[in-house]
Order: structure tokens, then sequence, then C-alpha cells
DNA sequence: ACAAAAGTGTTTTAGATACACCCATGC
DNA sequence: GCATGGGTGTATCTAAAACACTTTTGT
């Protein structure tokens, strides 16, 4: 019986796409951290680079805590939603140049290999304050049509976290508070466009999510506004 | 800083989830391991299991590498396509009492964190002839319908795979050779019922597979067949 | 009165569903 | 001639897509 497994074991980490949805600009943002200078007299040549939140896990936590966790420490965001959705494993994929100084200040073994599991989370971008913790230094939103290079192979789960929620826009919208308790048909239909990345039909996208019951109609209207005030709709609470 | 990372590190294993399509009797069947009984001398009251055919991962071959070698050396199978669907790490996920007996045997660390990516493949059950290898004692198809007790938790794994199959039956059909190269229409709605769980309408089913246009119809009929005999089909090869 | 967004229906098209009989072959 | 699975078409329903004008408010 072979006994290879005796020593070969890995860090795993967590690592969090988390996305606010910008209400006014209509847009979707990205959460990612500025990486601490360290000690510069120690670290030559250091440079700072962003990131996607994430760290390793720790020893008697899930993975779902651990990403929650993990976020927390890195960002002070707490109790958000978050779903798991793919695994990096790359032999390779922390040891670009780039990331070599970060990996020599914060890890024990600079070298070994990291293994992480990528978790999505939707947010109202003006509903949560990030606050910088850990080895952040800052927290930054970034528009997701203009991302700067991201240390390990960030960019690449990004990338993926992208993919899965243009394809499943309606999936992540429900139950994620992504705008505030009374909204209007056309916030609605913004959010859907900033997420699927299409132009709806007013008309179209109105028959369709009221065949769809999601929603209950307030008897409220938009105040103040310069044009025909819009209804006040909120969701159901999920059937379940 | 914090240095909690030093050094706590985990396991980190693949496990595959194979399922063979059985066209004689129209069913999917998923390949499991009977794990080898160790030296009954040393070890006391041993129980063999059976399991989803998986182990550790190596130093420096991908997370998609190590399922493909996992899976090639307990079974001997090759050539698969494996598709990663969820990873799984509970911390408690390996520390059943009935694991601890083939944990003692196979792990230096019978008590550590192990943390598997599990991936999934879909065969022509009559196209591949697993061999046992490794700590494999023998390999067995079970019906998808009798999953007996499996080791660790391979039972809620392999739940999570058959409901992905079950959601997305088309997308596992095309270019994996689960039909002979040439074959009847008849065959290929067996086969999208086997993995849908559902029955289909004969007419409606050929109606919806021609308008996607997968298939290359061929001057050969089926002989020998106590009916009217069917025309042979071919699938286009991918259009990348 | 004008600007600005809200609100509203009909027509067309495509895809999904339901359903029943004749056909070609081997024995 | 009979048993067996192969093969076919139409009517209905539902969902998606295209498309333009009137309404209500603030200034």
């Amino acid at each position: 019986m072979k006994n290879k497994q005796s020593y070969l074991q890995n860090y795993v980490s967590v690592d969090c796409v988390v996305l606010g949805y910008d209400e006014v600009e209509n847009r979707l943002q990205v959460l990612l951290i500025k990486q601490k200078d360290p000690d510069k007299q120690n670290v030559d040549s250091y440079k700072s680079q962003y990131a996607l939140p994430g760290d390793l896990i720790n020893e008697n936590e899930s993975l779902d805590e651990a990403a929650s966790r993990v976020l927390n420490e890195l960002t002070h965001i707490k109790g958000i939603y978050l779903q798991q959705f793919y695994t990096f494993g790359h032999p390779d994929r922390v040891s670009a140049p780039k990331d070599a100084d970060w990996l020599r200040v914060h890890r024990k073994d600079p070298n070994a290999r990291v293994i992480t599991i990528a978790y999505l989370a939707l947010v109202r971008i003006d509903h949560i304050t990030p606050l910088a913790g850990s080895f952040a230094e800052n927290t930054i939103w970034r528009s997701i049509k203009k991302i700067p290079k991201l240390a390990f192979d960030h960019n690449q789960i990004l990338g993926k976290a992208l993919e899965i929620i243009k394809e499943h826009p309606e999936q992540h919208i429900m139950g994620r508070e992504l705008l505030p308790p009374k909204f209007t048909l056309s916030q609605l239909q913004n959010l859907y466009e900033a997420m699927s990345g299409l132009q709806l039909d007013k008309r179209n996208f109105r028959k369709s999510i009221k065949t769809a019951d999601y929603l209950i109609p307030l008897d409220e209207k938009q105040k103040g506004v310069l044009h025909k005030p819009a209804q006040y709709f909120s969701f159901k609470k999920s059937k379940k």
C-alpha cells in the first residue's frame, strides 16, 4: 500500500467575490482589498496589489463559515449570503512573481500550494460600508467594466463569477436585498439589466415579472419626482 | 499581523462520481469501489465499505489532473471527461465512526480534516471496464435507484451529482460518447429519459432534437430486428 | 407648456404539449 | 398474419418579442 499521502498537505483558502449593485449609476461593482504594505525596511520593492478578499481557512469551521469569517475580518462585512461557486487549485496559481513579496511576508511557507474555494455574494452597495481589517490596507469598489490586474489568479476567479450571474440573474435577485424595501418597477428592471448586461423592453419586462409573482404592489407612490410618480412594490417573503 | 496560517494545512482530495449509462436496462449506474480489507490481524473489526473513487491530490498536478489520476489508479479508467461540480469541506466530513478504521490504516493522521473537490463523469457502461487498483478491492456498478450506505459523506456527494444531471441532461449528452457511434432516435430518447427521470413523448422529442441540429442522419438502417428497422444517426462534431 | 419617466395592449412568432394511426420487418 | 417497435402531423397553448402612445407630476 502506498503511503504518499503522509505529508502531502496543502493550504486551503476561501476567496469572496462580493458584487455591489450601485443603483444610482446602475452598475455592478466588485469589492477589492488593497494589500497592506508591510514594513518597507524589511521587504524591498514590495508592491501592494488589489485582490479579492480571501484568506486561509481555520481548523474547526466549515467552508461556508470560513468565507463569512474571512470576509468579515478583511472588510467587516457581516451577515451576507455567500455561495460557493468553484474551486481553483492549479499548482502555480499563487506562484507568479507579482505575488512573491506578499507571500514572503504573510506565509510561513511562501512556496506552498494554495487551493481556494471561491464564493459569490451580491449586495446593495449603499447598504454596507466595508472597513478594511487584517492585512487589508483599504477596500475599494471597482466597476466590473474596469477591473485592474489583481493578485494571484483573482482575475480568473472574478471572471468566472461574472459569467455565473450573467447566466442566471433571476436566481441572484430574490431575497438578497439588492433594492430598498420599497422599489419601483423601473428600479427592478435596471437591476436585471445591470446583472444580465442586456437591455430589456419595459412592457415585456413588466409582463414577465407579473407572471412570476414575486411582487406585492403597495399603496404608495413616489413623491417629489418631476414626472409621473411610480408605484412602489416589495418582494414577497420567500415561499419556503 | 496575525500568523495563524502558519501550520494550518489540510488534506485535499478529489472524489469522482462516474455515472455509467446502461443502454440495455436503460438506467444510470454509479461506479463504486469496495475498500480493501487491510490485514485483519492488525485492525480488528474492520468493515470494508463502498465508496466513490477518490484520494488525496499530489503535489504537482492540477485538480483536474488529480481527478483523472486518482480515478485511473483505483479503477484503471482512463481518458474520460471529468467535470468539477462542488467542494465538500465540513470539518467532520470524514470523522464518522464508520470511517475510523479505514482512516487509521490509510492516513498518517487519521483525525485530520480532508477537503474534497468532487468531479462528475458520464460514460457508456459497456465502453469501459473498471479494474480495481490501489486500495480498491473491487469495483461495482450500482443503480442510482439503489445506493448503499457509502463511506464518508459520499452519499451526499453523489446526491448533489444526480441533482446536477437531472437539471441539465442535454449538457451532459453531447460529445460524451454515451451511445454507440451510430444510434437510433429511440436510443437517444431513452438516454434523455434515464438522465432526466422523465417520460418523453416520441413525436415531440424528435421534433425538438431536430430543431437543435445535433444530428447527422445516416444512410443506414437496423438489420435483423423483428420490427420496422430504424434509421441510424450520429452526432455532429462539436462546432468549436 | 414642457420635460421626464410611468404606465399600458396588441400582434406576431416560436416553442412546448397533447394526441393516434400506419409502416416495415422477422417469424 | 401477427407481434414489435419505427415513424409521422396537426391542433392548441404558452411564452417571448416587437412595437408607440398617453398619463402624471414639478417647474
